[in-house]
DNA sequence: CCGTAGCTGCGAACGGGTCGCAGGTACGGC
DNA sequence: GCCGTACCTGCGACCCGTTCGCAGCTACGG
C-alpha cells in the first residue's frame, strides 16, 4: 500500500518553494509534493497554463491541450483543474453569466469586468481590505473577494453612452 | 395580502412610483406603465415574489407559481422574471455555483454566503461604498457590487474548525 | 368588439460542468 | 528492474439552470 505523503503546503496562495513555482516543472513538483501523480495529461494542462495570456477558460485549456495530445479528454481537464485548485497552484473566478477563467494562483488580482463591452481591468486586491477588515470586524466574516469578477461600466462605455 | 415595509428608496436603483410599490397591484402597475401587458402568469410571478421569504430561485417561483395555476410554464416564469427586471422591479443576485437567487428590487442589501455551511448573511450595501468610489475615482469604473454574493466563511464555521 | 402586437405553452436544445465505470499507468516497495 | 495497486484516465451519459423557436392565444387600444 503507498504511503500517501500528506504534506501540508506551508503558506497558502501564495507559496513559493524552494522549487520556482512558475514553471511547469516546478508547479507539477508542487503537486507531486502533495501525493499527486504526474501524468502526460496533468503536465499538458499545467503547460497549457503557464503558457497562457492570462486567464483561459476550462475550454481554452481543452483546445489548448489537445493541440498536442488530442486524447486527452475534457473531464480529465476539469479534473486536473480542479486537483491543482486543492493544492493551491491554480484558482478561478466567476466573471459573470459565462464560463470560468483560470490563472495560476500566485497571479493574484481582482478583475473589473464591464458589462457593456466586455473589457476586463485588473486592480490590487488590497483596494478591498479594509471592506474585508470591517466585514471580519462586524459580522465574523472571512470574506473571499477575488473569487467572483465586479461587474459594471467601464469608463469608455460610461462616457460614450452615459446613462 | 402580506404588506411588505416599505423602504422608501431615495434616488435608488429602482423606480418607485407614486403607486404603492409593494404590492401586488402597485408593481403590476409599473409594469404596465413600461407598456407591458398583464397576464394571469405574470400576476402569479409578482404575487410569488412579494409573498416569498426573502430570496426565492427561479424554480421556487414556477412551483410557487405552479401551485395555483399549474399551467403556467417555466419559460413563462423566467421569461417574466426577466421582463421584471428590466422593468427595475426584480433584481437577481448569483449566490455561488448554483442557481441565482430573486428578490424585489427594492430590497437593496448585500449577501455573505458561507462557503461551508451555505448560511447567507444580509449586511446594508452602504459597506461598500468607499470601494465604489475609489474604483470610480481610480478607474472610472462604474462597479456593481450587488449582483453577486460575498463568499466566504461565516463565524460559527470559522469558530468551530478554524482554517 | 375587433385587430394585432405581445405573451404563452411546449418541448427541444443549450452551455458548462460532473459522474460512474472499466481499463490503464505512475510510482513506492522490494 | 519489476510488481502491485491506488490513482488517474477515456468515454459517454447525464445533470442543472436556463434559453429558444414556433405556432397559437389574448390583453388591450381603438
Amino acid at each position: 500500500m503507498t504511503v500517501r505523503r500528506t504534506v501540508p503546503v506551508p503558506g497558502g496562495r501564495g507559496y513559493l518553494g524552494p522549487v520556482p513555482a512558475d514553471t511547469v516543472e516546478g508547479l507539477l513538483g508542487l503537486l507531486r509534493e502533495r501525493g499527486a501523480r504526474i501524468t502526460p495529461g496533468r503536465r499538458a494542462v499545467v503547460e497549457a497554463l503557464v503558457h497562457a495570456p492570462g486567464h483561459v477558460t476550462a475550454e481554452d485549456v481543452v483546445s489548448s491541450v489537445q493541440a498536442k495530445h488530442p486524447d486527452v479528454h475534457v473531464s480529465t481537464v476539469y479534473r486536473t483543474l480542479e486537483s491543482l485548485e486543492q493544492a493551491g497552484i491554480v484558482a478561478h473566478v466567476h466573471m459573470g453569466h459565462g464560463a470560468a477563467v483560470w490563472h495560476l494562483a500566485e497571479d493574484d488580482r481582482l478583475h473589473l469586468v464591464c458589462d457593456d463591452c466586455g473589457d476586463v481591468v485588473h486592480i490590487p486586491p488590497r483596494l478591498f481590505d479594509d471592506v474585508r477588515d470591517q466585514l471580519l470586524a462586524d459580522h465574523g466574516f472571512e470574506a473571499t473577494l477575488d473569487h467572483f469578477a465586479v461587474p459594471g461600466r467601464c469608463r469608455r462605455c460610461t462616457n460614450s453612452a452615459p446613462a
